[in-house]
DNA sequence: TCCTACTGTGTGCACGTTCACACATCTGAC
DNA sequence: GTCAGATGTGTGAACGTGCACACAGTAGGA
């Protein structure tokens, strides 16, 4: 029972359980000239007493926290809905605290909660941050590039600040690429619901689809939708339907859409994928859930934490990142609805 | 630009701005008796230097870390799949940060982890824990208890120790009421896809169910599978069918079970709710995204985090918790499915 | 006048750690 | 025999804060 429920064991008590002083002792902890004999013996008095260093001693001493934000600008809402954020977490988690570093979450839902966040940021309370979720002409953007930070952007914002990488996935070029696949399987009349335009990712996904059509792109086949979520899908497949019965394919730019879609599709008596091939994009769960199950484009959340919260090790650690930012390869996963 | 990189203000540079000492700095921070005049020239410093005190010196000297362990006691797959552990950190993570605490999470992936996180609980990383998903015989409950460390159970497994506080739903008397519910819609073969019976919820559940039924309970009506998703509530389904083709109502023990079962249903060539009514559990955002959407029980996860919270902090404060338990109420929400 | 109570302020110490420095010992080379 | 370099160890200072204590001034009552 190391645990005595008043007092912690301090170095002082186990450089006096082995005989030396707390420099030897912390020497070993942190390596440095030490006799074999004073570590075995050092060594053992640790085990014995169950010790383990004062987080907050250390930190004021070396001027740190241990601890990285990991800052989500949605609204609480989405925060739960959208299914790539939980896995990015996990993912920046255990890269974290196998590096002995903390995460603190900090979810923004209103975005004039910047003055707040600068001050966290800059009153010491973590040594770097992950962002996901900015947009491009976030404000979060100016300060973090101001601030002196290590940080990560999850995703890629156009007006990033040069000196600060992010990590992410080519949606353009995910978006293109599965696009020619559903052309690819003798649709004549594909269409599009894009969601969120007034965000990078489904600002490039839209791109994407219409650099794969080229010259057979066809605005009034392109139904814009504000949201990543199901009751959005089912309404942009309606417009699309309306505007050309003929339809005989879709881009869906999230499974939740897709999701939808094929919701309207059946609703509307069409078969999926015999009179409609449907796509997707995010290989969440709604990927598996959907009869049939979607072609969609994978993912990597839990890989994208992990080099978010590695690119900020990286920095504490001195290095000088060398790209400016990381797209993780995204590939496509071909199931059943196209 | 309060925010030199090299420095930060301290107490000493306040102290020395407002014409005083650091220790009526101190008080106008922390309570005593101040001068109007020096408070508001303190107050002054303060805002115009722009200084947050430093949380590590803080630690140091009050002897804790202002942190708190949100332990999920759960793989991380399901970590990602479980509809309500998300709303419960959130929930739990506005209460704690309100209160300027850190929530530190620990998602622990395999059950022999334990040694780990007595000694991460013990070795004064956290004031105090959160600990979800915790099952009847857990080691964990045994450790949490033996230690003297403010905590809070999500859910309430059968051996809890009297002295430690849990905050859940009465997933018994929730289960009897929707099946009650169920029958009154004239159902008379009325079944059930059990999951997870292995863990508290799964089996009062369960035990909700044949309460309910009383004398017209029919242990072949009971499906039980492994977990609390789509695919075992389709498979569930199936076998029920399979039992009794005649079955014409049935309650799943999630909102994912109900899901699949609905699929395994359209499969089979039967309509909701027309030939069968079914039911599920959780309103989680399954519930709204199968058609029809689904009749349930309204689980309040974001409430359920804030109260688990708020009983930590309580215990922090030096209260006593009268009450063992809360039991939050979670009511039904009648949709379309049955 | 003296004692007590209250308000207000400054100073020293402690919290547990790391780091720089001083000091000690041992080797080998000139 | 001395000097240089490597290896090993102890000590003091500092990190920034809160708290206990000492002390000063004021007011009121006996």
């Amino acid at each position: 029972m190391p645990n005595k429920p008043g007092k912690r064991a301090t170095v002082h008590d186990i450089a006096a359980a082995a005989g030396v002083s707390r420099g030897t002792v912390s020497r070993v902890l942190n390596g440095g000239y030490v006799s074999a004999t004073a570590r075995t013996a050092i060594e053992r008095a640790i085990r014995e007493v169950g010790y383990v260093p004062n987080t907050a001693a250390r930190n004021l001493v070396m001027q740190r926290s241990q601890a990285i934000g990991f800052i989500v600008l949605e609204p609480h809402s989405l925060f739960l809905e959208d299914p790539n954020i939980g896995g990015i977490m996990l993912g920046a988690n255990s890269t974290l605290s196998a590096a002995d570093y903390q995460m603190v979450n900090l979810v923004v839902d209103s975005e004039r909660d910047t003055a707040r966040i600068t001050r966290y940021l800059s009153g010491g309370f973590v040594d770097g941050a992950i962002i996901v979720s900015a947009r491009s002409h976030d404000p979060i953007i100016q300060v973090v590039g101001g601030l002196n930070l290590p940080s990560a952007f999850v995703g890629h914002p156009r007006d990033l600040h040069p000196d600060i990488p992010y990590v992410g996935i080519d949606n353009l070029a995910s978006a293109e690429e599965i696009t020619r696949r559903l052309l690819a399987t003798g649709r004549h009349r594909v269409g599009m619901i894009a969601a969120a335009v007034d965000r990078d990712s489904g600002a490039d996904r839209l791109t994407g689809f219409r650099r794969a059509l080229g010259p057979l792109f066809d605005e009034t086949l392109v139904a814009e939708v504000p949201l990543y979520d199901f009751a959005c899908g089912a309404k942009g497949m309606r417009t699309l339907l309306e505007r050309d019965p003929d339809i005989d394919g879709v881009f869906a730019a999230s499974d939740a859409v897709a999701a939808g879609a094929i919701e309207a599709l059946r609703e509307a008596g069409r078969s999926v994928p015999g009179d409609v091939g449907v796509v997707g994009f995010d290989d969440s769960s709604w990927a598996t859930r959907t009869r049939p199950n979607l072609s969609t484009v994978h993912q990597p959340a839990d890989d994208i934490g992990a080099h978010a919260a590695d690119m900020v090790l990286r920095q504490l650690g001195g290095e000088q990142i060398p790209e400016q930012g990381l797209l993780l390869p995204s590939p496509i996963v071909w199931r059943a609805s196209a």
